[in-house]
DNA sequence: ATCACTTCTTGACCTACATCAATGCACAGC
DNA sequence: GCTGTGCATTGATGTAGGTCAAGAAGTGAT
């Protein structure tokens, strides 16, 4: 635990590292942020005095998440110990990233990338509920999916 | 702490009440929904066996979501008890919020209503960062947010 | 003062997805 | 066996926001 200034500009952490930092904002602004595929940044949460930062990736998984500061800043940086957790903890952790990664998904995919993410992640569900209700997950209606389903029938 | 049954269909928790309850699924199938301004029903996440469900409202701020069965399920129901909650779990709890908070934007508001509700909550990072940085949260474009502001200036 | 660079705005056009309406289909109750 | 009810599909049309391109205004460096 060590604390570190930051001029504006300057990046604390990048994509695809593994990261086991967590930044408290003492003074400036920092903010974390993703590129998606084609290249377009976005920015994932605004983090001004007294919030904290980090990319809630679990222990040796590289994050998706950029750091940067928006202006000067003073933060205090300690190391994550995933040994020490509860697995109280754990299951919050992983809450958030199941979050993160939705906002993510919400911010940077079609419906098609999204249908497919979901099929991926969640095969068992698929089957569970009734298409609609992935449609309503999925933040579509169920004619957009039934249409995005057909387009992807047709491509294999 | 309790192990209940539940039948398909039925409602756990409404969106509105205070909520102190978490639900560990053991078998069967729970999801957790929100209704937006318009009626329309936005499914927030399925929770199958071993998921935690539960609506992350702090102490006595009423919840957002509403909770049912889409399967007949057994649970284990503990109640929260925010007093004994250290202040780092209170900070994890916290940004649950934020995210649940901005996935709820993402899948049902409009993009003035997303702007409107950006600046209620966020009124100082406004004059802080620049317009494209929030139309980058946002999930829009500068150029949309740049018509969304005149949109809003034209109404008042 | 000028040049380079970035941000914001505006206009014209485009596209992904929503909405609305009709039809087909499966399954439950009688 | 019918008949109702909810789900999925399809077509026609609407719309919010994206993309592209140009210009205006601000800012910093030389």
């Amino acid at each position: 635990m060590k604390t570190i200034n930051v001029t504006k500009g300057q990046i604390l952490q990048r994509s695809g590292e593994l990261n086991t930092k967590v930044f408290k904002v003492e003074s400036g602004l920092l903010r974390s942020y993703f590129i998606d595929n084609k290249g377009k940044e976005h920015i994932y949460i605004f983090a001004p005095e007294n919030w904290i930062l980090t990319d809630n990736c679990e222990g040796d998984i590289p994050c998706d998440l950029f750091i940067d500061a928006l202006e000067d800043s003073t933060c205090i940086v300690t190391e994550k110990d995933f040994t020490k957790l509860t697995s109280d903890r754990k299951s919050l952790i992983k809450r958030i990233n199941v979050l993160q990664k939705r906002v993510i998904m919400l911010m940077s995919s079609s419906a098609v990338e999204r249908y497919r993410h979901f099929i991926e992640t969640y095969p068992d569900i698929i089957q569970r509920v009734p298409q609609k209700m992935v449609a309503s997950y999925l933040g579509i209606t169920p004619e957009a999916l039934s249409r995005v389903r057909k387009e992807i029938s047709k491509n294999k």
